[in-house]
DNA sequence: CGAGGAAAGTTTACACCGTTTACCGTTAAT
DNA sequence: ATTAACGGTAAACGGTGTAAACTTTCCTCG
């Protein structure tokens, strides 16, 4: 039994704390402007560069640590803001997520910089394996299993689509909390897929500039993808409430 | 007359085709896989570092230089596989057009990543107007124009946009050729924006690798993507041809 | 308790990087 | 022919990631 409990030694309880400061400060140095940096990473945490390879094996690994752990601080925000609705109010929370997700984006361009839009390989099956325990696509996958519980939205059956697609519907190599979705009805990963598309499409827009200021400032060109998803999501009869929140949410800045 | 001439003075040819070199260099080291470094791009020019600067003023002006001359090439490509349908075609040649710059992105990642995923922050001027001027840009909303011009879709009126877009719209500070459009016919470029941020999306979530592996080489996403356009921009007489020239431009691989 | 060993650091070193400064031929213009 | 701009060099500075060897500290086990 004894061996069955993580042992938390006083060594591995320093380990641990060892691994938070890295990337609190990680994530000071990013929103200071400075370029995450395995030196400065250290001298701020009054070591030398080399000490730091106790804890990762590389520079990449410390950017992959970081992007893990902010990726899980910002998705925990999201889904606290989504919360001020009820659990059987998928729908409002969905929408108040990704106003959030988008917020977070546009705010803090090099927190989302690192996690999302940092280039994988496609022979990086290590950093592969690392993208799909990403938290923020578990909530959201979560998230939109919760929205076709209730509303029942149309999706493709598993022989409708391409059979690349299909595969890659029952075994997801991605994000996805896919083992909540019975077997017959995975033909929704393809509707997370599409919708995901979208919205990291805008989101990524947004917070990289490529796109007038002005345009991201006001949130329309968001607003506008959002609101494409209420009819395929099967929201039609709620369209007006949640542009509501919509608009509400994205005014609270 | 004489002094309005451009001066093609010897220097000048020579300066040419310093610059020339410098984004073929840059390009060779993109391709082979190393990360485009001034010091990398003097060496295998036979320069030292330094001399470089004779050239560019920093780094970042070095990466523009090569980002936007890697554009136009490409667009060029692209453009050039479109002309195999006639002027008079602007909706095949849009999708040939699309399919390559997609093709070009998912080919060449580090190309596309150093041309569209490259951060600008909303205070840098200077690189918003560089921006401007991007060649792809041009030419995608030069061919929307001519699609809205033969098939005419329906657009939001001025009075229908929230007022910043509507600025947006009128005095766009993102690539676009909208002297072409007539004033009041602006509202084209909501349009235009709302497709661009879609193609943008798919493309860029394949490129950099955040998705499935297998449903990038299937290409299904993207098509899923492209063929929701067809009726927002007037084409669904069009779409079973449409569609054909989709697929089999997916296949030449 | 004390010996042994692993863990966590340091120092030193190397090869890169962007950038500045001072200097020097070559070339073009007056 | 003189002068000035141009295009290059060498040296140097401070920064980066990373490797190897060495030291100190702490934990464990006989």
């Amino acid at each position: 039994m004894a061996q069955l409990r993580v042992p938390v030694t006083r060594r591995e309880r320093q380990r641990e704390a060892t691994y938070d400061e890295i990337v609190a400060v990680a994530a000071a140095l990013l929103d200071e402007g400075a370029d995450l940096s395995l030196r400065a990473v250290a001298a701020r945490m009054g070591m030398t560069a080399p000490a730091l390879y106790r804890y990762v094996a590389n520079y990449q690994q410390l950017v992959d640590l970081v992007a893990f752990e902010l990726d899980r601080e910002a998705t925990a925000e999201w889904a606290e803001a989504a919360e001020r609705f009820a659990e059987d109010d998928p729908a409002a929370r969905l929408v108040v997520a990704c106003v959030r997700f988008r917020q977070w984006a546009v705010s803090k361009p090099r927190r989302f910089a690192l996690v999302f839009a940092n280039p994988i390989a496609e022979e990086d099956t290590e950093r592969r394996e690392l993208l799909t325990v990403s938290t923020s696509g578990h909530y959201f996958t979560d998230l939109l299993w919760e929205v076709w519980d209730r509303y029942r939205f149309p999706f493709p059956t598993l022989d409708e689509l391409d059979p690349v697609i299909r595969e890659a519907c029952l075994d997801p190599l991605i994000p996805a909390k896919a083992e909540r979705i019975a077997h017959e009805d995975r033909g929704l990963m393809w509707i997370y897929m599409r919708s995901w598309s979208a919205l990291y499409g805008v989101v990524t827009l947004e917070s990289t500039g490529h796109c007038d200021p002005r345009v991201i400032e006001s949130g329309q060109l968001f607003r506008a993808t959002l609101l494409d998803w209420i009819g395929p999501l099967g929201l039609e009869a709620e369209r007006q409430r949640l542009t509501g929140i919509l608009d509400e949410e994205l005014a609270r800045r």
